[in-house]
RNA sequence: GUGAUCAUCGUCUAACGGUUAAGACAGCGGUUUGUGGUACCGCUAAUUCGGGUUCGAUUCCCGGUGGUCACCCCA
């Protein structure tokens, strides 16, 4: 019989405890900061109907890059490729009750069957932070800090990322009302405006003009020349959109975000955001790439026939982040933390230690049994390796006695003591080291 | 999905169309039978899989698998 395989399935990840305590943090990290501002965690199952998502995208999506399968019951079911239908559906299902704005966040995993490459896997965890019922501009500018805060925890500096603001209103304006373009165009003008610094300046405007007439042409390569809001022309000006963006902005500028600038080229790919969008970008040199985004989102609801409920947030992926830290060195070394660990110096005292240990884990003290036979020079050294802060041996002496030598290992100190006054000992140093 | 590129002990590296595929780290054991990781010695452990060329393939060729890069897509 051949031997299985010990590699992970294609795409996913192992996590062996020295990567999963790294998970950890950046999970941890997440909550933290989230939680800070006022967000409540919700979550759902991994399956869904697949209907889920053809009735938002269409079903080539669902067939060809997502996980679905058909159940024992005939019914169609997908790995959830993102949260934001289910949470859509969440929302619906609760329309009348729930009180709003409603401040959600949640750190699926989400699957996608895709080819893998470095930071784009099969499985990943994804934060998502949104507020629903709030149409205040006040809202999209609270989802931009959270973003900013985040990495500001992760321990990134301003200057290492980059926050690109666009409106899709403005876009909507210029396309549709200043240069009265058809549905057909106005979608193939916003693809490759999204395209547009992956193609050359001469393949850009040539594909640019096989799409609309001259008029079109130049007002949309004057509106993409655009470096800051108030430069936009005098048709624009006035445009709801714009007015919008100011707002955002000195809102952002009063909190002290300066790390931001406006993007006319901005679209991000979904065909759901209706107003405020962003993305934040690694600033630096070698990869300049986009780490994560979000926007307005106010129609998303519908599609499960209740009244209209707006919506604002963003996604975040773990992988992303943590390739963005690696790359700035800052993910931190953590080490695992062990409050005790109990040596035995012989088969005879292990019952002795286990009992003692049970008791100091009743009084909430992390507490590890070292019964394997190794030497004792080993044993200190691996209890070093886990983390250990305090260390005990217990042999024949301490049965008989009833006395055992706490030592400190790092300090290097040690304190002769009775057990029953373990819980007491360790409950008091606790709290000051 | 398309194209490119890579694949050697658990990890990082070395070597070669030909005798037993080398080293370091990690792990385990010993020198040391109740107290600090050291030092010294030893042990464990690999050519991704399948086919082809060849007297002989880990090496060359083809295919699968997996990683990486670009495209596609990026929810």
């Amino acid at each position: 019989m051949q031997a299985l395989s010990t590699e992970s399935y294609k795409g996913v990840r192992d996590f062996y405890p020295d990567q999963m305590r790294i998970q950890n943090y950046l999970l941890d990290t997440m909550h933290r900061v989230v939680r800070r501002f006022g967000y409540m965690q919700y979550d759902a199952s991994l399956l869904e109907d697949a209907d889920l998502y053809r009735a938002k995208s269409g079903s080539e999506l669902v067939n060809e890059q997502t996980y679905t399968f058909t159940d024992r019951g005939g019914r169609e079911v997908t790995l959830r490729p993102e949260m934001t239908p289910t949470l859509a559906r969440m929302i619906a299902g609760q329309r009348k009750t729930l009180s709003m704005p409603a401040r959600w966040y949640s750190i699926p995993n989400c699957f996608r069957y895709e080819k893998p490459q470095r930071g784009r896997l099969r499985e990943f965890w994804q934060l998502n932070v949104d507020m629903f019922g709030s149409e205040s501009l006040y809202a999209d500018a609270e989802t931009i800090t959270i973003a900013y805060s985040l990495l500001i925890e992760y321990g990134a500096k301003p200057e290492m990322f980059l926050i690109k603001i666009n409106n899709r209103k403005i876009m909507r304006e210029l396309l549709q009302n200043i240069c009265n373009l058809d549905v057909d165009a106005e979608y193939g003008v916003s693809k490759l405006i999204d395209r547009k610094h992956k193609i050359s300046e001469q393949e850009f405007n040539n594909q640019l003009k096989s799409l609309c007439n001259d008029f079109a042409v130049e007002q949309i390569q004057n509106f993409l020349k655009v470096q800051k809001i108030d430069e936009l022309n005098e048709n624009l000006r006035g445009a709801l959109g714009v007015d919008e963006l100011i707002q955002v902005f000195k809102t952002l500028d009063s909190i002290g975000i300066t790390n931001y600038i406006f993007d006319p080229t901005l679209m991000r790919g979904l065909d759901y955001y209706t107003g405020v969008v962003f993305e934040v970008f690694d600033s630096g040199n070698e990869n300049n790439r986009s780490l994560f985004g979000g926007g307005r989102y106010d129609y998303l609801v519908d599609m499960f026939g209740c009244e209209s409920v707006t919506a604002t947030g963003f996604g975040m992926s773990d992988i992303v982040v943590q390739k963005f830290l690696e790359t700035y060195d800052l993910v931190p070394d953590i080490q695992s933390s062990l409050d005790l660990v109990i040596c035995t110096l012989d088969v005879d005292s292990i019952d002795f230690a286990m009992n003692m240990a049970q008791n100091l884990r009743n009084n909430g003290i992390t507490t590890l049994v070292d019964f394997s036979e190794k030497k004792l020079g080993a044993k200190i050294g691996s209890a070093n390796d886990n983390g250990a802060r305090y260390l005990i041996c217990i042999g024949s002496n301490e049965v008989a006695s009833g006395m055992v030598t706490v030592k400190h290992l790092s300090m290097r100190t040690e304190t002769e003591i009775s057990t029953d006054l373990l819980g007491d000992f360790f409950e008091k140093r606790s709290l000051s080291t």
